[in-house]
DNA sequence: TTCCCTCCCCTC
DNA sequence: AGGGGAGGGAAG
């Protein structure tokens, strides 16, 4: 009876794929394994086992397995159930989840190299000129990968020459599969066991009577292997004890005195530090944190409503405590731009080398690393402090996991699929584990407060700040006002420029909050209003005064800055609009003695570009700093007293329909920034509309104003938590292509959802990379089936790829777009 | 995704 | 005519 496998390829192909193996092989594999298998004409892929079987696939041959790569599962039954769900909820392959589930050093690739074939004669003249270009490369390097050939042919389509010089037997072809993770290896020594004895080494020591410094390694290695005798000892260490360089422990070596070998070592070290145990909770978390437990006897998932500097940390630290006492895994899921040191160290003070990190700045090898701990359920992995993607990992027994700042859109993947939530994909995930939910923020989701009032999920409010700090003290200034009596310098009103001044003197900090980078978004024509547009992208160019280029977001095109304007030849040009790094130009001339320091996407590019300006603030080298909404995540600065929100209105007017409960978020999260210690801060809102309600509900903190009169706008507008929504995005390089195909597409999803389909419109950027988009938006009342709503989706789609004009316009698929 | 095949354009 | 790029279909 022959046996067969079902693999997940990490393609975004719809189906599995069916293999066949020996029965000792059938017997040896389980579900959650990695397999090297053929795919296509000469590939072989990583894929992953998801069942093991008999059913002979009839109407096909299933090729054999090519190897098996490991000895046990490093996909657990729950992950696989989790992608299972997470595709079909997103509406994407499993092969993409897998892609973006496991570290890409897991899976494997081969290559294609091309060699000379051995002993080789060629006659030159039978060559073409590519194979003779091909050949002569070989000679003088011994195997090529196609990427190089199609550098060194310069041209797309390498394959034909390469196969005609395989029929002429000038060159073979292999696939060559490369194990991408590599444990750190690190070289340790010992002594030669001959020396072992106390003989051996008196006759040692007299040896090296004549070379001091081998001696004294020799002593050095006596002396440390006395105190601690069974540790492995690291040639580093044993240098640095001993004060010689490297090199005559190395000959050491040589004479066979000592014997060198290699250990593997652990990436991931703990830097060690006092653990200690977690803070005295003041009355309000206390109480908040009993509210929590008794909330979990009836309701999974709790949402906590703490206010900016409540404290929520702390609590989420007892109950992570209280979680691991019981031996079980936590996961603590941030927003990226979140995941700071300061959490991070001050995690690792409670909890030492239990904590471990997962990361996007993380190398592949680390990854593996963190994936592996956490597998084997090690003790170093028992709280896992990670970013969105920290929910694909093969969790054992997890019993907590806690989202920090909730709220955040960060957490929603938007390129390339799965478009998952985290903060949702986590609740699912709390679920299928058994495990409690924590979702914390000072101003959460509408989504999550509504899930909250309807006993989805419990809520436990917290409205005291920690040490009951006062609240800050909020101005809204009108801006229109202090333009029309001239009482505005460039951006800054006199009553920020006072406040600044007064903060200043009393040797306090300032934080300026301005949502856009740059210098000034667009540059302007004063004659004929003309300004320059990027060449591949339906947007402006955005000048950057540090470089004096200007600049597409979008797709990176970049030229310098022109004196006149390229369409009339004028040479008065303006800018318009403001970003971060105007408002620290302006700073630098309001304050010229004062250091300036800003934080955008582009001073913060480095590794460690982010974490260098956050000390230098805190050690106060910074007095003020200006920045976009990085500045609002988590940051815990002690000497704030002032936070000025240059431009409210930017945010209000954003073309979404979380617009205003983004600003709101974002704009009480920076308020938050100040006076964190007793005395009370001070937040200065700069605004065109300073009667906007977003702006009044900001400055009187009134989540539950916003929430009610929000939510109402949604009910209105069929939009979250109401309807649900799906969002079709389809692009392709023809516009009337995607026009029409759009039109298509919309008539068709409307027979099934009338007025529940929206669109075809155009993005507010209709192209970018010269590539046209177009969006068509469903709405899905609570009361239909998703299931069968996504089912007829994927029918529509199927019949609209079926149509031959439109097959060159693809279409994404964004489930709950944010 | 990769690869192969077909079709069509451009150059010689 | 033929190289070469673009576009579509299949992959177990």
């Amino acid at each position: 009876m022959p046996h067969f496998i079902n693999v997940i390829l990490p393609l975004p192909l719809e189906k599995h794929f069916t293999y066949s193996v020996s029965a000792g092989e059938a017997e040896f594999l389980q579900p959650g394994m990695r397999v090297a298998v053929p795919f296509g004409k000469s590939k072989i892929y990583t894929g992953i086992v998801s069942a093991v079987h008999q059913e002979d696939p009839k109407i096909y041959e299933a090729k054999p397995i090519e190897q098996i790569l490991d000895k046990t599962p490093i996909v657990t039954a729950a992950q696989l159930a989790f992608w299972k769900w997470l595709a079909s909820y997103y509406m994407c392959a499993e092969g993409e989840v897998l892609r973006a589930a496991i570290p890409s050093a897991f899976l494997l690739e081969s290559e294609t190299i091309v060699q000379l074939m051995k002993d080789v004669e060629v006659e030159e003249e039978e060559l073409t000129d590519d194979e003779y270009l091909l050949y002569e490369a070989l000679q003088r390097q011994s195997s090529l990968k196609i990427n190089e050939i199609i550098q060194l042919l310069d041209k797309k389509t390498v394959l034909p020459v390469i196969n005609s010089l395989v029929e002429k037997k000038v060159v073979v072809v292999n696939q060559e599969i490369y194990e991408q993770y590599r444990p750190k290896m690190e070289k340790y020594v010992r002594l030669d066991p001959k020396h072992a004895s106390e003989e051996g080494m008196h006759q040692l020591l007299d040896e090296l009577n004549r070379a001091p410094k081998q001696r004294q390694v020799i002593f050095t290695l006596f002396s440390l292997s006395a105190k601690d005798k069974d540790k492995p000892l690291k040639l580093k260490t044993l240098a640095k004890e001993s004060r010689v360089s490297t090199n005559i422990i190395k000959s050491l070596v040589q004479k066979g005195v000592l014997e060198e070998y290699d250990r593997q070592t652990d990436r991931l070290q703990y830097g060690g530090g006092e653990v200690s145990g977690s803070m005295e909770l003041n009355e309000y978390q206390e109480q908040a944190l009993q509210e929590i437990r008794a909330a979990y006897e009836e309701e999974r998932v709790c949402l906590l409503h703490g206010i900016t500097s409540s404290g929520k940390t702390e609590i989420y630290v007892k109950l992570i405590e209280e979680m691991v006492a019981t031996g079980k895994q936590v996961l603590y899921l941030l927003p990226e731009i979140a995941l700071t040191a300061q959490l991070i160290s001050r995690l690792q003070a409670y909890f030492g080398e239990k904590v471990i990190v997962y990361h996007s700045k993380y190398s592949v090898n680390e990854r593996v690393e963190v994936y592996q701990n956490v597998l084997n359920n090690s003790s170093k992995a028992k709280v896992i402090v990670g970013v969105r993607s920290s929910v694909f990992l093969p969790f054992h027994d997890l019993g907590l996991i806690v989202v920090d700042e909730e709220h955040e859109s960060t957490f929603k993947q938007y390129d390339p699929a799965p478009r998952y939530h985290a903060r949702d994909a986590a609740v699912v995930l709390g679920h299928m584990h058994n495990a409690r939910v924590l979702l914390g923020s000072a101003t959460p989701a509408l989504e999550s407060y509504f899930n909250s009032e309807h006993s989805k999920y419990s809520l436990v409010n917290l409205n005291r700040r920690y040490g009951n700090v006062l609240l800050p003290e909020i101005e809204v200034v009108d801006i229109k006002e202090k333009h029309r009596k001239r009482r505005m310098t460039g951006h800054f009103s006199d009553r920020l420029v006072e406040e600044i001044r007064e903060t200043l003197a009393e040797k306090e900090q300032v934080i300026l909050f301005q949502n856009r980078r740059g210098f000034s978004p667009i540059l302007e024509c004063n004659t004929c209003g003309h300004s320059p547009q990027c060449p591949n992208c339906d947007v402006s160019l955005t000048y950057h005064s540090h470089n004096n280029q200007l600049r597409c977001h979008y797709c990176g095109y970049n030229m310098a800055l022109q004196k006149k304007c390229m369409a009339c030849g004028s040479p008065e040009l303006s800018t318009k609009g403001f970003g971060t790094e105007k408002v620290e130009t302006e700073l630098k001339a309001l304050f010229p003695d004062h250091k300036i320091g800003r934080m955008d996407l582009d001073t913060t590019r480095g590794k460690h570009g982010y974490e260098k300006i956050i000390t230098a603030f805190e050690e106060g080298e910074i007095e003020i700093l200006v920045g976009t909404q990085m500045l609002t995540k988590g940051l815990d600065f002690r000497n704030v007293r002032l936070v000025g929100i240059m431009n409210a209105d930017t945010l209000l007017n954003f073309p979404d329909f979380r617009a205003h409960e983004r600003s709101f978020q974002l704009m009480l999260q920076v308020a938050g920034r100040a006076g964190r210690t007793e005395k009370r801060g001070k937040v200065l809102i700069q605004t065109y509309n300073p009667h906007h309600q977003i702006v009044q509900q900001v400055s009187m903190n009134n989540y539950a104003d916003m929430y009610k009169e929000q939510l109402e706008e949604r009910r209105q507008y069929k939009y979250p938590p109401f309807y649900r929504l799906i969002r079709l995005t389809l692009r392709g390089r023809d516009y009337s292509r995607v026009n029409e195909g759009a039109d298509w597409l919309a008539t068709s999803l409307k027979n099934s959802f009338y007025e529940n389909v929206l669109g075809p419109e155009f993005p507010p950027v209709g192209r970018i990379r010269n590539e046209y988009y177009k969006n068509i938006l469903i709405k899905i009342p609570q009361k239909q089936s998703l299931g069968k709503t996504k089912g007829l989706i994927e029918k529509v789609l199927q019949s609209f790829k079926a149509v031959g004009a439109f097959r060159s316009i693809r279409v994404v698929v964004n489930v709950d777009p944010y």
